[in-house]
DNA sequence: ATGATTGACTTAAACGTTTAAGCCTTTTAG
DNA sequence: CTAAAAGGCTTAAACGTTTAAGTCAATCAT
């Protein structure tokens, strides 16, 4: 039996006995609940402080069935999209006194699965979700517990999304009131509807009111196709719109050995504002994502589902801003 | 009573019960200890898929002890420094049976501190633990289960560094080989022992083979101080040592403000090989601390802690490796 | 045929809490 | 002055497990 540390840890009990009471009157005392006499309350929170005594949230949890912890399960920490999602999620998660599990798939839904089967025997009182890909890897599993999705659009889930729809459109804006009409695209996986919503929002906003003269789909890095890098030196567009700020940063990198000259020569524009995109040269015009606020509304949302909360499933969009920087020139 | 949930899961009552069995039996069967007939082995598997039981960890904790949890606590996610870290540690936690708790402290002692002390409470059987400062915010307290540090050499723990005095040393190897006489130097704060270390190891092996035309100290960030700037206008040294990639992408983006080219006029090295030390322009030499590593070996040696593994304090100090990218010039 | 061993299960206690119910004693109301 | 209410504490059951110890029947060795 290699029970460590855990135990001979003061319990309840002891420090009834040193009190000269029950058990059960220091829970009240401790809880703050029943009634007890000034002097027994007195005596009991102080051998409980002699003792050092920290409560047991384990017993505790047998008892009430609440651990007052939540799971987060996050493709990639090493995406700069998660860490500030992970610490908002978790700061939050702190705020409402719960304690947040981390798990990060590394982008392989079965781990992610396993992950939540493991959070839920652990009893975690709900999960917030950003899946590895837009399957649903929980739809055959009953998890007995809210789940709150973030930044996919799955159906039967509560969801917490930017508005990328919108975000597209204030970068088309941005660019048509920067004077550009001549547009080369270079799009994410448009299996992916994050893809697919900001390049849908960009397009449609655009639409007659400038051309956009190709457009190519890469995937969310840096390191671009063949077909982009022999696009790049199509001198006829003014700006280059990037699915995301990756693509953006593999492009002006790619201009950079070409010898051309951002935002002089060409324009560049990426989407989420990830920390990096700042510290590019130049630094990066981009529509930035609430990282943070994803992360609290996340956290905020299971709360009130764990508190029982039960109306409608939630779709929430949180409003995207522009971030005006060095890559896109007034032309 | 707001039992969610948690409650109302099947129990190892519910199986045994069905399959006309004792609690203790369907125990012995789900844990393979205990000899049970193979009939009646088959019967309780089934039931216990049917009902979907899943196993409560709350409850066999209470019992063993184990809870098979340990808390990781960081300074700042957003430092890209730690992502990885935390993957690692949970990745590597997980292959042995463990799950972690994430507390970002948000570079707070009293955060971090009561974030221990939360662990705690939870059951956490160890804590991987990487201060905020290089003061030890826990000293006053009594943890009870074993702590490993992380990137700080705080005495009285076991920890777990690179080894930063030789990666200036190897960063000085080869600043020498390249040609280079004439150095400036911009050091981190030489309050934190990483900073000094590395600054040592580099200036030992310089000593006497080079000039340090110019030291100069500065926060872990990318923004410069005024004196710095001033500096950047000196056109003695043919190279700029930086304290950390951080430093060093705000030395080549204030470089590139001042019109002098990197590396053709004045070259620059970083420290630590964060991830976006690859995507500059021009990508970054520098040396790599090995993340994924310190994560890993941290997870493994508190997993041995808390097996019991009782010798002396272990003080690892893990190899780093020169990555040289386009920064530095041969000259 | 007997005693010992093995196999297959059950019993019951324990882990550290919470909390409804109970039981005195004192206070309050009428 | 008595009955009811309030105050202050204890008792005991419960949460879902694990596991040492017990029981009983069947098998084995002699």
């Amino acid at each position: 039996m290699a029970n460590s540390a855990y135990r001979n840890r003061p319990t309840l009990r002891d420090i009834a006995q040193i009190a000269g009471v029950t058990a059960a009157t220091v829970s009240y005392v401790l809880n703050g609940k029943g009634s007890v006499s000034a002097d027994v309350q007195k005596r009991v929170r102080q051998t409980a402080k002699d003792l050092g005594y920290r409560a047991n949230y384990v017993a505790k949890a047998t008892r009430t069935g609440q651990t007052l912890s939540i799971g987060l399960i996050l493709p990639d920490l090493k995406n700069p999209f998660f860490p500030q999602l992970a610490q908002s999620v978790q700061s939050a998660a702190r705020g409402a006194g719960y304690a947040v599990f981390l798990m990060d798939s590394q982008g392989d839904t079965e781990v992610e699965r396993e992950g939540a089967e493991d959070f839920i025997s652990r009893g975690v009182e709900g999960i917030v979700w950003c899946p590895a890909t837009e399957h649903d890897s929980l739809s055959d599993y009953r998890a007995d517990v809210p789940i709150v999705v973030v930044d996919r659009p799955l159906p039967h889930y509560d969801t917490i999304s930017s508005d990328y729809y919108s975000g597209g459109g204030l970068l088309a804006d941005h660019v048509l009131a920067q004077g550009h009409r001549h547009i080369g695209m270079i799009v994410g996986p448009q299996s992916l509807s994050s893809a697919q919503r900001r390049r849908d929002g960009f397009v449609e906003r655009i639409a007659g009111k400038a051309e956009i003269d190709w457009e190519v789909e890469n995937a969310f890095t840096i390191d671009l196709s063949d077909e982009i890098r022999r696009q790049l030196n199509n001198f006829d567009v003014s700006v280059i719109v990037c699915g995301n700020d990756f693509i953006a940063i593999g492009v002006i990198r790619a201009l950079h050995e070409l010898g051309r000259r951002v935002p002089k020569d060409v324009s560049v524009v990426g989407f989420d504002d990830i920390p990096w995109a700042s510290f590019s040269i130049p630094a990066l015009t981009t529509v930035r994502q609430p990282f943070s606020k994803l992360g609290q509304e996340a956290a905020a949302l299971l709360v009130r589902r764990i508190s029982g909360e039960s109306g409608p499933l939630v779709n929430m969009s949180l409003e995207m801003r522009l971030v005006s920087r060095g890559s896109l020139n007034r032309l």
